[in-house]
DNA sequence: TTTAAGATGCCC
DNA sequence: GGCATCTTAAAC
């Protein structure tokens, strides 16, 4: 319990990882103790055919080149004054990424509350792929790392009873694929994001 | 070197 | 609905 899951998790198709990952723990060990947070809404990008992802045609970029390392590296980027945080999927060479989109916190959450600010009360504390990593302490230094590995890890949790799909978030120019449904999370859950 | 746009969140 | 404010990419 609390240790990093085995790499080979990450082996999976793209579109199960990213509901597999649904009831993980994401942990963040700190010098004053560790932030855990259940993982309750994911997201997936597929490049290669998917208009809305960064990596779409196999772009390589600075940015997007960690993705087509093997599953399991941290794709970090920023967004306006945020940043996000991904989990790379699929086979070398092939850009698939999981965008973590909300938690629900389960332990250190006094520390969360405080890098957080006054502001965020009850759900307001991790409903969001931006808000999350501030409460979580996730910067962009964390980029290439792997999720396997201390400090920042993914660690086993409690399965959902119930997953629902849509289409993803935010996701506006993108023609066909902003209709995707490659976004999940748990039913009833209510640290999901709203969507807009 | 300059400029535009973005997988968001907070405030008005 | 506006705006903050940062990184990247693509235009000059």
């Amino acid at each position: 319990m609390y240790q990093p899951i085995e790499p080979s998790f990450f082996q999976l198709p793209t579109l199960e990882l990213a509901k597999k990952l649904l009831g993980k723990f994401i942990i963040h060990d700190q010098p004053t103790g560790k932030l855990i947070g259940k993982i309750v809404e994911t997201e997936a990008y597929m490049g290669p055919k998917d208009k809305a992802a960064h990596s779409y045609q196999n772009r390589k970029t600075k940015r997007t080149k960690v993705m087509f390392e093997d599953a399991g590296h941290v794709y970090t980027y920023q967004m306006h004054t945020h940043t996000l945080i991904n989990i790379v999927a699929g086979p070398v060479g092939v850009p698939h990424a999981i965008l973590i989109r909300a938690i629900e916190p389960i332990a250190g959450i006094e520390q969360m509350q405080k890098n957080r600010g006054l502001h965020a009360k009850g759900v307001n504390l991790t409903n969001g792929p931006g808000k999350l990593t501030k409460a979580l302490n996730i910067t962009m230094e964390y980029y290439g790392h792997h999720w396997a590995k201390k400090p920042l890890y993914i660690a086993k949790g409690i399965a959902p009873e119930h997953i629902i799909c849509g289409p993803r978030v935010g996701i506006h120019n993108s023609e066909e694929a902003t209709l995707y449904p490659w976004r999940f999370f748990e039913q009833d859950n209510p640290f999901v994001s709203k969507f807009r």
